[in-house]
DNA sequence: TTTGGAAATGTAAATATCACACTTATAAAT
DNA sequence: ATTTATAAGTGTGATATTTACATTTCCAAA
């Protein structure tokens, strides 16, 4: 019976963050190169360890932090990974998190100070240890969160065009949606403020800028959502 | 730069599992009582900590069969707790499973050996630490299971009637399904073998059993399937 | 003034979902 | 043998959602 906690073995616990961004055309994931050993000079998930006076959250929210800058990120734990030598250098449970930031947000020191790099999801490099496998993971957690609620906040500038917020969900659910069944889709939920303004970086015409209706948004979700491509 | 892992704190790697059941009318879960310290005399899942030699899924799968006797059980990962004092006796991360049995598999006398007993969902007792969180998350899980993929396999016996699989989906979803739109809905699934047996228990006309056919099944599921009630 | 190129827009057909009520089969009671 | 009570079993039309699809508009640059 388990009455004394003290014969239990105690094992170390890592936080790996799957981060990810959007450059307006592509879905990318941020790695760094390791310079420190084991599998130094390979690519990897930024990751760090769980201390004894943080909980999980706050373990991933200090990594992100340290390697972007960045504050109060959109943050999802994914799943934690056990596999017995998946670090060959001593068992390490991993517990992964995926976060969603303006890729325009990152501070460039830090990025190169870790050696880090921006890579489209469908272009990145093998990963160290089980990386591969979170990435995958993260990715389909991410189309199901597109499924069930409107995504784009954490991901996009405040302000964005139709076309990039379709881009997005394209690169995210990596097939092709016709532009006005996206439109009319998008326009139903209601969840969008069309602003006078014009980007005219894409074209000639230039296309008008969004923004979410914050207010609105929460509604929506707190009522339960579904988008169906 | 994180080159030494022995600086790291190594902390306790709790497993609990939301052990689901059904029995014909309710979805439960299977409590114990525990008979030691902290909160001793309080009802909680059933639980254990990770061992060196074994994954998070072989130390779940250990702990259930622990408590049932059954093997080669359906459980999945659901996700990691860590609040710094959810067990108030030290530090511990727990990260919980989900099971789904067949309630009439279980072990008579291991459930009296942990004082266990099963409960239905909704009238369930207040549990330690954050298991009614964890529970809850479950059952969530659960749901969002349910409209994903058919379930059922795991919870119902082999042979079971329309009835039977309708009630099950009518307890996790927790609202009545018009039982016409239901039995279409499942059919137009085309996975279930209708016998030629009935079951006499439920009314004098008696009711067709019917299987689950797990080829096509997984040929379903497979193309990427969904059940919207 | 013309031109090139992306932005913007609407509808009809097909499919999926929903609401809804009567007949049938059988065991038990008479 | 006949009646009765009870859950099982079955189908359709109305409504909502999803899909497929092509033309016109706007503006900067030439």
């Amino acid at each position: 019976m388990l009455n004394n906690y003290s014969t239990e073995d105690k094992i170390l616990l890592a936080v790996d963050c799957i981060i990810f961004g959007f450059d307006k055309e592509d879905l990318k994931i941020l790695l760094i190169k390791r310079d420190f050993e084991p599998e130094k000079g390979k690519w990897s998930l930024m990751g760090g360890f769980l201390r004894k006076q943080e909980n999980l959250d706050q373990a991933a929210d200090r990594i992100l932090v340290t390697l972007t800058g960045i504050h109060n990120v959109y943050m999802e734990q994914l799943h934690s990974y056990s596999k017995i030598d998946r670090d060959p250098a001593e068992r390490t449970i991993s517990v992964a998190y995926y976060a969603l930031i303006n890729i325009e947000d990152h501070n460039e020191e830090l990025i190169e100070q870790y050696s880090a790099k921006w890579f489209k999801v469908s272009e990145s490099p093998k990963l160290i240890f089980d990386h591969d496998i979170m990435v995958k993971n993260a990715i389909n957690r991410l189309r199901y969160k597109t499924s069930k609620e409107p995504i784009g906040f954490e991901l996009l500038p405040p302000k964005f065009t139709m076309r990039q917020l379709q881009k997005l969900y394209e690169s995210i659910l990596d097939e092709k949606i016709d532009k006005r069944n996206f439109i009319n889709k998008i326009n139903a939920m209601d969840i969008l403020i069309k602003l006078d303004e014009k980007d005219m970086n894409s074209s000639r015409k230039g296309s008008f800028l969004h923004m979410f209706d914050e207010q609105k948004y929460k509604r929506k979700k707190a009522e339960g959502f579904s988008f169906k491509l």
